[in-house]
DNA sequence: GTCTATACGCTGATAGAC
DNA sequence: GTCTATCAGCGTATAGAC
């Protein structure tokens, strides 16, 4: 298993803002909120991460890594009934802590980020979008899922509505996550 | 039909602020951002929203404004069917636009904003909900469709994956919009 | 690695003239 | 209704001491 360090500033920093990116939003929150947050000072923290933009990355990339561990490495060996509840239930967790996903809070200010957190973002979206394309592919073909319609088609419905139901969960104060998981799970 | 004046510099503000809204984000975009489109100064634009708080509400309402109109009027008479491809319609022009909605560009940071917006965004966020609803009840009642599950549950699956569609358009360049209402269609 | 000190542009907002 | 002028505060970022 992966080792992951959080006792270093750096690796304090990189939890911090994603937790700041995921409830503000890129534009939301300044290298204050972080500093105040670990107590010491705002040039502490561009000591680290010279600037917002590499900070930015570096979350993005944290998130991916995580991501890729957790589901390129198959040790699932051919379920995919339970890959894909491993893959809900990422959002599930977020659901519970009343925050959205990283996608869904950088996604809607795509056009304002600066080009490498641009290409980061996409570079990421390609990911999660091809490994629900595998669960679901291999899924049918095991006799495992019988949804109607392509492959993508089912994988993008699935991602869309996770994603955006952890927002919708927010704003409405209802548990519109449950709901969409439920009909997910009744068209599969 | 409703008249919406467009000429005066109140009503261009509001157009104005809410594609900045919907492309940059609540805090991505300035009074300057405004007053440089319509080629005035800073402090016009603050004679007809004192405050940034008051245009977003404004903003809010104007869109609530348009979607009661078109959805709640009843010029529709038993055809759910049609009524809900307007729904989605208009979810249609977003994605070709290639921007999001103003629910998706709003919610992430709504523990940002001010509790004025905050109401105003939820009280939106409920009649989308409520308007879904009724649709899907009614549909289902008639036998125009014969989805699976409960009708809150089909109504967020569809509001939800709408909304992120536009979000995911952006961030991975591909249609990810029609593959989501191609499911949606296949299993109403 | 963290500090103090500093620079400087942008932002939201106000006062008062026209 | 729009202007000029002006404001304090914040945000990102840098230089140099410890």
């Amino acid at each position: 298993m992966y080792y992951c360090p959080m006792n270093d500033t750096k690796s304090k920093i990189i939890h911090i803002a994603e937790n700041l990116i995921r409830t503000r939003g890129y534009n939301g929150f300044s290298y204050k909120d972080i500093s105040s947050e670990l107590n010491i000072k705002n040039a502490a923290v561009h000591y680290h991460f010279p600037t917002k933009v590499e900070l930015g990355i570096a979350v993005i990339q944290h998130t991916r890594h995580d991501f890729e561990v957790k589901f390129k490495k198959s040790h699932f060996d051919g379920n995919n009934k339970e890959r894909l509840k491993q893959f809900i239930d990422l959002y599930s967790k977020s659901s519970k802590r009343g925050i959205v996903c990283f996608m869904g809070a950088l996604g809607p200010s795509y056009d304002l980020l600066h080009p490498k957190i641009q290409d980061a973002l996409t570079q990421a979206g390609k990911e999660i979008r091809d490994c629900v394309c595998i669960i679901l592919e291999e899924g049918r073909m095991s006799g495992e899922f019988h949804f109607k319609g392509t492959v993508k088609s089912k994988a993008d419905l699935i991602i869309t509505s996770l994603m955006a139901s952890l927002i919708l969960n927010k704003v409405t104060k209802e548990d519109v996550f449950s709901n969409s998981v439920d009909q997910i799970l009744t068209t599969i």
